[in-house]
DNA sequence: GCCAACGTTGGC
DNA sequence: GCCAACGTTGGC
């Protein structure tokens, strides 16, 4: 099972919304590399979920409940959605700061591109989150 | 097909 | 609010 971060202005839409709902269409991805990993996407994949511009922590996990689908909201037919549902909110979030001075995550896909707002994180990466959200 | 201009994202 | 990074657009 592959593991991917999603970015999300807490303001607009925040992990608590994502719980409140049950489930939600990731739609608006207007990025061709962001849009290969939610093309990469598999039903179970689980999903770190990042609050941006507000908060900058990782503060749960979701998990993918539907494969990538032509975006609707997207003229073009470039782009694509998946759906997410919540698995749990993290024990402890994991800011921006502690990921940055975690040397075991400097090749973390996030960090070193910060403009993407799905990437994918490798098994290690994402035991190492876990382990630094005090859920290891 | 190149590249300057412009827009957007996101950390600080 | 600013600015760096980076993607996209459009003129040539």
């Amino acid at each position: 099972m592959a593991h991917w971060l999603v970015k999300s202005e807490p303001a607009k839409y925040a992990y608590a919304d994502l719980e409140r709902d049950g489930r939600t269409v990731w739609d608006g991805v207007r990025n061709n590399a962001a849009a290969l990993h939610l093309k990469a996407m598999r039903t179970g994949d689980e999903v770190f979920y990042y609050h941006s511009q507000e908060g900058l922590d990782v503060v749960g996990i979701a998990k993918v409940v539907k494969e990538a689908f032509p975006d609707e909201s997207d003229r073009s037919g470039r782009f694509v959605a998946v759906e997410l549902a919540p698995v749990r909110a993290l024990k402890r979030p994991v800011t921006l700061a502690e990921m940055k001075a975690e040397s075991k995550l400097e090749a973390m896909a996030m960090l070193r591109q910060s403009r993407l707002s799905v990437s994918p994180v490798s098994d290690a990466e994402w035991a190492t989150i876990l382990q630094m959200a005090g859920e290891a």
